[in-house]
DNA sequence: GTTCAAGTTTAGCATTGGCTAAACCTATTG
DNA sequence: CAATAGGTTTAGCCAATGCTAAACTTGAAC
């Protein structure tokens, strides 16, 4: 019945990037979170649950449930009761994740996408970019803008 | 403590663009596998459970508990010990998937990205793209390859 | 200084998507 | 046609991420 797959390398090339894909989404969320509560604090001043749970469209009780893991994790630090801090490591993967994501929302704007839509998208791609892919796209812009 | 907001609908469309996200990840995971088996019943004649967890690289246990969920979502037919079969849903999505995945890559490519890259970034990326992101990346295609 | 609304946490549940180990078919081989 | 190897399924576990409802703080208003 199957006959002889005709590349060999492939499956374990895909499986990788499949794996990448699992590894991607546990840091996703993560980074979501620290993103969203660094422009809170920008924004407002101080980051409080309620209004991250808002932003992010989940319930209350899974924000606190998240930010325990992530206290855990060393990325913010929290007392009962009062607004949500950074940490060092924190304020890294935000500012990282930030600068990715303008990159990404920029290049998708100069692709001639409307607004909304570079903003949906850019949130979910995001995530998915390596940092080849990303120079790619500061490149396009470099030339784009010049 | 905090000022007033400047952007008033900035929130509901974020959380908008979470949703969105939460809700193609439940989808994601179903277009690898159609797309998959789509693949190896085109490749090999046939898609067994074993390929599809070596190529995944996930366990073979893995593979049938989610094989079981598409079933129940029609997009797969199974006999038990038998290989696996698309419905028409199956056939769709996996074309879909496939007509998606190859623009994505090929723009990568274009953008002058190594082959290796665009294989593990257009994996994840593909499922972030909206129907007016990835017309964009056709027209840009079009427009590079003329 | 009480009271009360709003914000926060806890408790308890469900689903998804992973895993290993053990049991179970099937089909090839001798 | 019996044995066996390899593919497949079952059982049972775990962690992550979501939810609702109930309990509990906090701080502002009176």
């Amino acid at each position: 019945m199957p006959q002889r797959a005709k590349k060999p390398g492939t499956a374990k090339i895909r499986s990788a990037a499949f794996r990448r894909i699992r590894a991607d989404h546990s840091s996703e969320l993560a980074e979501d979170y620290v993103e969203l509560i660094a422009d809170l604090i920008d924004e407002k001043g101080e980051a409080r649950g309620t209004e991250v749970a808002l932003r992010l469209g989940v319930a209350n009780a899974t924000v606190v449930k998240t930010l325990k893991r992530l206290q855990d994790g060393g990325l913010v630090t929290q007392e009962p009761y009062r607004s949500i801090f950074l940490t060092g490591d924190g304020w890294k993967m935000a500012d990282d994740g930030r600068r990715k994501h303008k990159i990404v929302e920029a290049f998708l704007l100069a692709l001639g996408i409307s607004e909304e839509t570079a903003r949906m998208d850019s949130e979910g791609i995001e995530h998915h970019v390596s940092d080849e892919t990303l120079k790619a796209m500061a490149r396009f812009l470099a030339r784009k803008g010049s």
